[in-house]
DNA sequence: ACAATGTGTGTGTCCGCACACACATTTCTT
DNA sequence: AAGAAATGTGTGTGCGGACACACACATTGT
């Protein structure tokens, strides 16, 4: 096989074919008015009929305009979950700053609905050429929506979608999908149990608003069972907890809880599986549950390495945050299409497959 | 936070900080010679300071020079392996095309040592600026690859590495830890069987060549066992088959042994673990044993969307290709430093998180 | 009728870099 | 010591496109 380079087609050979200067062209290509309708049509047609792609790098050289994203992410501490999406921002803002492009970045961050809404509505102003956010609870975000909306500002979404809602992307996992997976691999691994298997499901999470979106694992996990017609193979448990930091009263919760019995398998929705298998080192127990969780952070990494969490599923948090702002990127910049929805691979991480530090690029 | 964009430092700051012109900066930029030693110091040490960054939008656009890549995979039909690097690179060589470069590949393929090294020798002519290949046994591997550094071409290995040769990139995995990723996983899901667990290992290849590379997965599946003291626990079976391409034969021979006994799990390390499952399926058994296999081909997807296919493990084959065409262009267009070796991911896939064709890139 | 405004179109400069070429200076011949 | 060859350095042009500006011509107002 032999790919030869196609001869590229430049705004001049727009021009040269319609009969006109590339100036004219230009300002058709860009929408800035000032050309007859008659020529208008003409140059447009050309453009379509001879497939014209702008070239890249020339595009960006000749424009000075620096691009001016608007972040809008939970608030976060080191080693919690949101630190991995704003990784990848970071990341790609350097990869593409050190490549000649000038972009700056507007980070907001927010710990309530209400400041939600609040920060959002700041990154409306005119400099702003477009948002990647999380959506916080479904209320105020279709509000926040409606405004970007109204104001043609265009914005991503990731991690959590909004169904129906006017965004350039969305960038994440179906989480319905990913209770599927996580409840697939407890099946298969206690499926050789003895008898009725003790299954418990714990939505731990810091606040209501992020509990909500655990809430979509646990019914996908629930779905697979009832789906296969194996509820009476399992006895369920739930627990909803709101953890406020401290490691000490989630230790006394599983103190209380192992004492009336020991589960055979624990899915923590959230990202802090490491609370739970502390606190259930502590309990010294000769036969430890199955313990599976989610994210890549530190604490969880670690706590795969002793082998007191067996598995984390993780949705490419890194990779979300750099293709957002890659996306956005390609959309206003190149001004190229984007697919309306990037889901993510579903990884399943246990300690040997771990990705090691030895390499990696977002 | 606000990241403002640094100011880039260009050619021309370097040569007025040198005090010499734009094209003498140039010149030891490009290795172009011309330029007296204390100048040329001077001016590297002002790069070094300033840690100036070519602008990769300018630099493609000026250079005209079109980049030639010879690609040495083995030869495949479609849906086998190979196809998925391959694609991968076809891609890859798209979006950099789109983009305004100009990149021709010259693509050989191999069935046999001999063919790879007469194919490998072809790549060395002038035009060509850079090969990617997978290497075929170690003999010729090594031999060509001298004849690549004697001859200052630069070569990416993908798949499979052959250590301590100076390639400018390995992209793959480690075998030994796929296979201990893979007998984690088995243990995991077998370990509540009553009893000695019957185990089978079945290296499925097309030729001896290839078997090579699935013996190094093999070794560190039992790695694992005799590392955490498990060999007892298991009665483990090793089969080496040479696929001829008919599913008959297999058909015959897995009846064969499964009139013998029925082991509780499979590990087929190649890439076809379809045809186990094929065959499998028409025995109908009343309890089928764990079948565990490797890689995203079609008719591998097929068997787990069935779930006569239990896990496939990949290391994201089509990703390699693109990565090691992006490495090769970084590397010659971009004079970027490459990392030494590229790990891919290892990712676990069942039926639940089967990537969707709903999305992706590479 | 003439100026003031508006509309459509072409020209020129710049973006940062690669590379060819011209020119200046040194070193080597014989 | 004069010319040839080698070595060092600066200038100019082009890559494809963005955008400011100039300008011709038509339209409107007074």
């Amino acid at each position: 096989m032999n790919l030869k380079s196609g001869t590229h087609i430049r705004i001049k050979d727009i021009a040269e074919k319609a009969g006109c200067s590339i100036g004219t062209v230009d300002r058709v290509i860009h929408n800035r008015g000032k050309v007859s309708e008659p020529v208008k049509k003409r140059i447009l047609e050309i453009i379509r009929e001879l497939d014209y792609k702008p070239n890249v790098n020339a595009r960006v050289l000749a424009s000075k305009r620096p691009l001016t994203l608007g972040i809008l992410l939970p608030s976060y501490r080191r080693g919690e979950y949101w630190e991995l999406p704003n990784l990848g921002i970071k990341e790609a803002i350097e990869r593409y700053e050190e490549q000649g492009y000038n972009i700056n970045s507007i980070q907001l961050t927010y710990n309530s609905p209400e400041k939600f809404l609040k920060a959002g509505m700041k990154l409306l102003s005119d400099e702003i050429d477009g948002v990647i956010m999380n959506p916080a609870s479904y209320k105020e975000s279709i509000r926040l929506v409606r405004f970007y909306f109204q104001n043609n500002k265009p914005f991503i979404l990731i991690d959590s979608d909004i169904n129906g809602v006017p965004s350039l992307s969305f960038i994440g996992n179906d989480p319905v999908q990913t209770g599927l997976t996580v409840a697939k691999l407890i099946h298969q691994i206690t499926r050789h149990i003895q008898g009725q298997k003790k299954l418990w499901t714990i939505n731990l999470s810091k606040n209501l608003d992020q509990m909500y979106a655990l809430l979509a694992r646990e019914s996908g996990f629930m779905n697979y069972y009832s789906g296969k017609l194996l509820l009476n193979e399992y006895d369920f448990k739930t627990f909803d907890i709101e953890d406020h930091g401290s490691q000490k009263s989630i230790d006394e919760l599983m103190e209380e809880l192992f004492s009336k019995e020991v589960p055979h398998a624990i899915y923590v929705t959230g990202s802090m599986v490491y609370k739970i298998a502390i606190s259930i080192k502590k309990l010294k127990l000769e036969q430890k549950p199955l313990l599976i969780g989610h994210d890549l952070i530190r604490a969880n990494i670690d706590r795969v390495m002793d082998e007191s969490v067996d598995f984390l599923i993780e949705e490419e948090a890194k990779r979300q945050g750099y293709l957002a702002v890659e996306s956005m990127i390609r959309s206003i910049l190149y001004k190229e299409k984007i697919e309306k929805k990037q889901f993510m691979n579903l990884l399943i991480y246990t300690r040997e497959n771990l990705p090691s530090d030895r390499t990696e690029q977002a």
